[in-house]
DNA sequence: TATAAAATTTATAATCATTATAATATTATT
DNA sequence: AATAATATTATAATGATTATAAATTTTATA
């Protein structure tokens, strides 16, 4: 249990973020639910164990996390921000029915711009939208399927 | 002059829209402004010529232009919305410093991902982010540039 | 250890883009 | 012209994010 926290206090001290309690469990929060969360799914799930935590806090602390990487920003839809732990370059595809935000692996270095030359890039996004397979073929998968909103 | 209203309003009777005089103009301004605008910017600069323009019709309108592809939504902030005209598939490049979008080229079409081979895919997108070359070396084209907020 | 300073968290208010609602105006149909 | 359908407008409501200041916790210093 100890060696959890420690760990994830390891990870937050190295990026030179003090290892608050709450910033520990939000960390802890982003890591165990890879499924791009949003503030609200954080915060929520979260104040139930912390009855004091505030709404404030995990944006505090999620903008710090973006700054130090330890958390990329996922903007699909203009109406909901969400949080993704796996910061390495991926593809996200977006479920326009069940809403589901399905990873993917992407060769994006790979696509090279002549007219960005002189660009300083620092970041490339790949994004889709569509029906995700599940959705498509609801009956074969019930037991599996989860609904999200 | 009418000849140009007249084709507009053409290219809204294909997509079975009523041609009224604001969605007229908003198509106008978006084909003519292919710098990404905001809703904002659509409805101040089409307001000092139609005063009593409401903001609810330029969000009425983009959404009817978008859902008749006439229009394409681009979320690269999750603070603003912007809208482009130009549907055929590109990629966007926001610079971080004078946040001007700029367009690209781009083959996203030869994207193949395999983890989605039976997913239906009906957008993709691209993005990138940096900085761009004016704001790299700004003294070089000082005459030329334009800062936008 | 006691005290002061700094950092963090919390509660609350403000902002702002978007959506919803209902009234008014315009256009089409009989 | 009267009626119905559609579009526009004005306005209010919503909701996510940001800002502000007070309260709490942690750290540094005497
Ligand atoms: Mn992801
Ligand atoms: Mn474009
Ligand atoms: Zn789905
Ligand atoms: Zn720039």
């Amino acid at each position: 249990m100890n060696q959890k926290i420690d760990s994830l206090a390891k990870i937050l001290i190295e990026k030179n973020i003090k290892p608050s309690y709450q910033r520990i469990r939000i960390l802890q929060y982003i890591n165990e639910n890879i499924n791009h969360p949003t503030v609200d799914n954080i915060f929520n799930s979260l104040v139930k164990e912390i009855p004091t935590l505030s709404k404030a806090t995990v944006y505090n602390t999620l903008e710090l996390f973006e700054d130090a990487n330890l958390v990329k920003v996922i903007t699909i839809e203009d109406n909901e921000t969400r949080y993704d732990s796996r910061v390495h370059n991926h593809g996200h595809f977006k479920c326009e029915s069940c809403g589901s935000i399905y990873d993917f692996e992407v060769d994006i270095d790979s696509l090279v711009v002549n007219s960005l030359k002189y660009f300083k890039i620092n970041d490339k996004n790949v994004y889709f939208k569509g029906i995700c397979s599940r959705c498509l073929t609801p009956n074969k998968f019930l037991a599996k399927t989860k609904i999200r909103k």
